[in-house]
Order: structure tokens, then C-alpha cells, then sequence
DNA sequence: ATTATGACCGTTG
DNA sequence: CCAACGGCCATAA
């Protein structure tokens, strides 16, 4: 991050709860949609960010999920960040935190087992935010494609 | 308006 | 199997 701007700025969280000058056609954020998702997590469960973002519909790719979660500090109530991680199950966002262990000591007091930064049973406890409206299309993509290469 | 970067993901080499 | 590249949408300069 070398020309990091800054991604806390009064543009982003504080946007999110109160309109400010830079935000005029969008009522809302899409930081809040994010907010909302990752809200919905259940304690003791992670979620990637491509599955917020596809709970999201897709409207935003995995990298705005952990551009919003910038902002999940300053957000109210505060966003459960820690319960976010990559698709590798790795902590990846633990180095955005107030402090890099925090993310660790946060999932593993809600019973949630980290092994060298990463989740052990990631596939155990992955949350699923889950498609409401897409529900059936879900069907349809069929989670057996798991094979790789 | 254009360029560059990003707490990512998937594919290609 | 590991490394590298591009794609995706949004924000900041």
C-alpha cells in the first residue's frame, strides 16, 4: 500500500451511517449491504468474502467486500470483521485490525479453532450467507463442481 | 475523464 | 504442484 489514500475516511463509514456530500443518487452504501451480511454471521462461523459478495447478487466483487470491511471499524454497530476471511480460510484482514491477533483471539473465543492464521475446520465452520431469492439457482450450480485440477 | 490500487477469486502457464 | 495474470467494481488522486 504504498499511495494508500485513505480508506476510513469520513467518504466511507461515516457515509454509510449518515449521507454526507458524496453520496447523493445511492441512499445507501454499499458498504451497508456488506455490513448487513457480515452482521448476519453466526457467532463461532467465518465467510469468505466471495460468498458475501455473491450474497450481495454479485452487485460487488470480493475485493470491494474487504474495502467495505475497512470501514466495519468505524461502523455501527461494529462489524464483525473477524468472522471474515478469504477462501483459503486464512485471516487475511488480521493485519487491518487494531491489532493482528485480535482477529485470532476474537474467533478462537467464539470457539472458533485457528491454526497458523488460518481456520482448521473452515469447511465446518463456514457460514453460508445464503441467497434468498437465488435460492433454487443455487440448486442448479450443483457444490459437487468442487473438483479442481 | 483517466490511472492506479485493493482484507479476492479463478484460470492459465 | 506452485507462480503469475487478469477480471471484477469502487474509491482516491
Amino acid at each position: 500500500m504504498k499511495t494508500y489514500p485513505n480508506p476510513k475516511s469520513p467518504s466511507s463509514a461515516k457515509n454509510a451511517a449518515t449521507k454526507k456530500k458524496t453520496d447523493d443518487p445511492k441512499p445507501v452504501s454499499f458498504f451497508d449491504v456488506v455490513y448487513k451480511i457480515v452482521r448476519k454471521i453466526p457467532k463461532g462461523r467465518v465467510t469468505t468474502y466471495g460468498a458475501i459478495a455473491e450474497a450481495a447478487d454479485i452487485k460487488l466483487t470480493p475485493r470491494m467486500v474487504g474495502w467495505a470491511m475497512n470501514g466495519a471499524g468505524s461502523a455501527n454497530p461494529a462489524v464483525p470483521a473477524h468472522r471474515v476471511v478469504n477462501r483459503n480460510g486464512e485471516l487475511s484482514g488480521r493485519q487491518f485490525f487494531p491489532t493482528p491477533t485480535l482477529m485470532q483471539e476474537l474467533l478462537e473465543q467464539e470457539g472458533v479453532t485457528i491454526k497458523n492464521d488460518k481456520v482448521s475446520d473452515f469447511k465446518t465452520v463456514f457460514w453460508d450467507p445464503g441467497k434468498p431469492k437465488t435460492a433454487s439457482a443455487k440448486k442448479a450450480v450443483k457444490k459437487t463442481v468442487k473438483k479442481k485440477a
